[in-house]
DNA sequence: TTATTAAAAGACAAAAAGGTCTTTTGGTAA
DNA sequence: TTACCAAAAGACCTTTTTGTCTTTTAATAA
């Protein structure tokens, strides 16, 4: 499982990048409610996600967060190594600090395909190829816990 | 990612049982000390596990860990349930509260497949059944930080 | 240039995870 | 029955994660 970071991180810039395809650039406050997490924490995240260079703000009125729109798309893959640091990643599908062909671990063979398939998703999707895929198909708002949400609770691949 | 919980405690059952195939009960600080946790930690984590009615123990001399001998094999899945409780597995495979046939997230179509081989390993594969792999496999010892451990590291699906 | 708006920065606090240690309890063997 | 051994119980501590809030900075519009 993601910690709640990367989780409110991935769902953020999609939404960001959502808006951004409809001209707009959200700001904090509209992007916590959205995405279901914390105001004050998705501010601190999205500062986050500036610093890293992931993402374009702009202060004052009329502000908001956006993508830059010269710059390639950002995998997953590059997003979550960002959040998630050396927990995710590390070599071995498994975590495993020291597993492989030669020294497997008894899961090794069933998991490893698996694994592939992990990565290969998480490289080729991109927060903007996810943003599209919502922009096209324009879901139905579903309803919980007497909120609606529009936006489709992205992602948390975990186990 | 698991949390370290999980981790040990897989860890430490997968060689709490292939110790018992040898017809041995080893201690808190035996399987500390091959599964690389803290003594202590895996001390309470095992407890745990014991209480779970997972395991059986003896105290005293002579005493340690081991499985009940007519109790049906535990599943990953059974374990990681016990020990990663709502965090995981929660109905849909990303972690969405909310996310189906119906209501997708933009992952969804290709994350499902991945899903269910998740499942499948881990509803599949038992504590008895790995520590029987690496019981028949008898791996030679592996080095780590001037260390040597011949107990495969078993077992952190993270991703 | 002033008022307003919204992000940036950073202090602070609560909760959860991770880890340590001491005391108690229940066995074993001599 | 005594000595000893090893798990059980539980108090306690540290670190990380999660979350809140206030102050500062920068942009915009009037």
């Amino acid at each position: 499982m993601f910690i709640k970071e990367t989780e409110y991180a991935l769902r953020g810039l999609v939404y960001i990048k959502l808006q951004n395809l409809k001209d707009r650039r959200p700001g904090t406050v509209e992007v916590a409610k959205e995405i279901d997490a914390p105001p004050f924490f998705t501010a601190k995240i999205l500062q986050r996600l500036v610093r890293f260079g992931f993402l374009e703000s702009l202060k004052g009125k009329g502000g908001g967060f956006f993508f830059a729109p010269g710059k390639p798309d950002l995998s997953l893959s590059k997003l979550i190594s960002a959040t998630e640091g050396d927990r995710s990643f590390s070599g071995c599908g498994f975590g495993l600090k020291h597993c492989d062909k030669n020294n497997p671990c008894p899961l090794h063979e069933k998991y490893a395909p698996i694994r592939e398939s992990i990565n290969k998703l998480v490289s080729e999707e991109t927060i903007q190829s996810l943003a599209e895929k919502v922009y096209k198909k324009e879901l139905s708002p579903i309803e919980i816990k007497n909120k609606k949400f529009r936006f489709p609770f992205v992602v948390l691949i975990y186990l």
